[in-house]
DNA sequence: ATGCATGAGCA
DNA sequence: GCTCATGCATA
């Protein structure tokens, strides 16, 4: 915790309080630190330090009173018991990660249906339902058009959401090869020893992943264009990979990349070097863990593919890229969010995943939180309740040659008001069978 | 492996 | 302000 002022940015340490974050100390909540901020000189645009703690006296009370807060304002404040607070959120973390997405394994396996726009669920009728809204209905239409987000569709789909709204950036890994061979690290030290035969050899397959491994959900492939103007082939990377897809080659990729001896930043570094793109350990590591949205993961399959071609193809990978890390980005130091207040976020959370600016201020003004910090933390919360593979469900990394099947899940968005959210999507796979379960 | 954060693009 | 993609900093 003693990182305070370890920004390599920060022009002067304004304030860097050491982040203690203690969960439970004596009774209810004392205000003094519901979080600990140190901050590094702002935010990125303003060079002028600014000292964000003074936010948490501030006291945003302009709807502070509105009175429909109160009616569930004891929940944070009048008692908030971290104990209990702590404990409700651990249970309702439990309770997310089993019910939602363990789903039903044998419905699934029948007919693994995968439907991606429903995406008006009430934010709390989702949580409060709880186990019963992820799943749909096993009898769920095999072949509706707009199933292809997840699942097969290729480029046909792809482009309908980006038009719909999808806003994403560009994507930007379209640098053709002029690069140089190898975009990786050596691994350290250790290294060399990559036979490509020997890696390929065990796993062979890597990019026309699908076809192999058909387990009988082939289900529904069909787009509305079922004539083949767009491949649904497969294998090219570029088309449409199915989750099956996806997640198969997750799971080869961090095979192969353990055996090369790379590590998960030494990949993304050198998809940096490949596409110029460089991507974080972080990225590199949700994608093998399949936490990213399916298009997230359309996008960096193909670079990740062509890493692995290369990895597997350079012996003595010779070169060193460099690394380009510039950006001088003040980052704003990390907020440690007291256990205690972390649950009454989650309890608020539950009843309204979505809070309005002015709840947000409010929620802010009772935790003594920045109210961007709270605001951060529900878009991140909703984030991840879209969210990702069950932390329940382990991939069992022993089995990974057997791999049954596996379902694709996403949730969609709740939002009572909004109807037509674009529909994020996370990959999430849940094997079917066998899922080894670890002892626990 | 993840929690909190930044930012682009959209509404 | 939200979503979404991403990542620094951390546990």
């Amino acid at each position: 915790m003693a990182t305070a002022a370890s920004n390599p940015y920060l022009p002067s340490s304004i304030l860097s309080s050491g982040s203690i974050v203690h969960s439970d100390s004596g009774v209810g909540m004392q205000q003094g630190s519901a979080a600990v901020t140190s901050v590094s000189g702002g935010y990125r645009g303003d060079p002028a330090v600014k000292m964000v703690q003074s936010d948490f006296m501030q006291g945003a009370m302009a709807a502070s009173n509105g009175g429909h807060m109160l009616s569930h304002a004891h929940q944070w404040v009048t008692s908030l018991p971290h104990a209990a607070a702590a404990a409700a959120a651990a249970a309702v973390a439990a309770a997310e990660a089993g019910s939602h997405w363990s789903s039903s394994p044998v419905g699934l396996t029948g007919s693994p249906q995968q439907q991606q726009d429903v995406k008006n669920n009430s934010g709390r009728d989702d949580l409060h339902s709880g186990t019963a809204l992820h799943h749909r209905p096993p009898h769920l239409g095999p072949h509706q058009n707009h199933a292809g987000a997840w699942c097969s569709t290729t480029a046909a789909h792809i482009p309908s959401l980006t038009g719909s709204q999808q806003q994403q950036q560009s994507l930007i890994y379209s640098q053709p090869g002029g690069f140089t061979v190898n975009g990786m690290l050596s691994p350290p030290g250790s290294q060399s020893l990559v036979h490509p035969g020997l890696v390929r050899g065990d796993t062979p397959e890597l990019d026309h992943s699908s076809h192999h491994h058909h387990h009988h959900h082939q289900h529904q492939h069909h787009q509305q264009a079922h004539h083949g103007v767009n491949s649904h082939d497969p294998h090219s990377d570029e088309d449409a990979p199915t989750s099956d897809d996806l997640e198969h080659f997750a799971k080869q990729f961090k095979q192969r990349r353990i055996k090369l001896g790379f590590t998960q930043a030494d990949v993304g570094l050198a998809l940096g070097t490949l596409y110029g793109n460089v991507f974080s350990q972080t990225t590199i590591c949700r994608f093998e863990a399949l936490q990213l949205s399916f298009k997230n993961m359309c996008k960096l399959k193909p670079l990740l593919n062509k890493w692995l071609e290369e990895a597997d193809s350079s012996t003595g990978s010779p070169t060193s890229i460099d690394k380009i890390a510039a950006q001088g980005r003040k980052r704003k130091k990390r907020t440690s969010i007291e256990v205690s207040v972390k649950g009454a976020l989650e309890s608020h959370f539950l009843k309204c995943p979505k809070p309005s600016a002015q709840e947000i201020t409010s929620l802010a003004d009772n935790l003594q939180l920045e109210k961007e910090v709270v605001r951060v933390w529900f878009c991140n919360r909703r984030q991840k309740e879209k969210r990702m593979t069950p932390p329940g469900v382990p991939q069992t990394p022993e089995d990974v040659y057997s791999q049954g099947h596996f379902l694709v899940d996403y949730l969609k968005d709740a939002s009572l008001t909004g109807p037509s959210e674009p529909g994020d999507q996370r990959v999430t796979t849940t094997s079917s069978f066998h899922q080894v379960i670890l002892a626990h």
